[in-house]
DNA sequence: GAAACAGTTTGATGGTTGTCAAAGTGTTAT
DNA sequence: ATAACACTTTGACAACCATCAAACTGTTTC
């Protein structure tokens, strides 16, 4: 919990308020889990169609969540935005993926205290 | 980075909610900071010393922060209802502390992915 | 007491956000 | 080439948010 400049409070603070929808903190939470297992979510393998990435595929948000596919949209943009995910169209499909310097960017802001002994 | 019930979901989107403007991030930032100054100490101290408040004082923030003071309150009010500090009393004046659990559960929800290796 | 202080509550206001429906874009399947 | 698919963009709207001014509560000091 270091001195942040100004700017570094505002970046930041979107990157907070990317998080601080249920939804979107959802999605988010599936990219970073589905970064882990580093597989495919399985939701177009049903069909018998080729996995067609990597990371986590727009559709399943809108499977998952009990939002439209405009919403999803708007929400994948702006954890692109803030920094948390960024995407990869492959042919009609669009894929998430975790952008892991933010994530230890963040995981740094809320480091031990001093009370806390490393376990 | 595990599973998590839908009412966590929405506490920890709440949590972040609280963090996602950049005043009551200012905010969270300085009650850290005075807690890691102050460390040293344990809960109560059973000195007979006059012990001025460990804690930051509301009107710090005022001053710190170009925000009137019922503004400030507000955000100070947000900040625990988040569970992210509490307050106390003292005379006149009002403290803040941090919330130690949340800040650990955050911390832990941004634990090193397996691609990270023992710092 | 009364005045000054520290903070809260209320009410109002301009701005932002989450959502959907409808229409649009580019890709794949038939 | 036509249709289906997987989104995206636009437009609209209700709900929410940050802020302030004014009025209020409780505390300390005179």
């Amino acid at each position: 919990m270091c001195r942040l400049t100004n700017k570094g409070v505002n970046l930041l603070a979107d990157a907070f308020k990317a998080l601080a929808h249920p939804n979107r903190l959802q999605m988010y939470l599936e990219v970073v889990r589905h970064h882990q297992a580093e597989q495919p979510l399985t939701e177009h393998s049903r069909s018998g169609l080729p996995a067609p990435a990597a990371g986590c595929g727009v559709a399943d948000f809108i499977s998952k969540l009990s939002i439209g596919a405009p919403t999803v949209s708007h929400h994948v943009k702006a954890l692109v935005d803030a920094g948390l995910i960024r995407v990869e169209k492959q042919g009609k499909y669009v894929s998430c993926f975790l952008n892991e310097d933010v994530y230890r960017e963040l995981g740094d802001f809320f480091r031990p205290l001093p009370s806390q002994e490393k376990a």
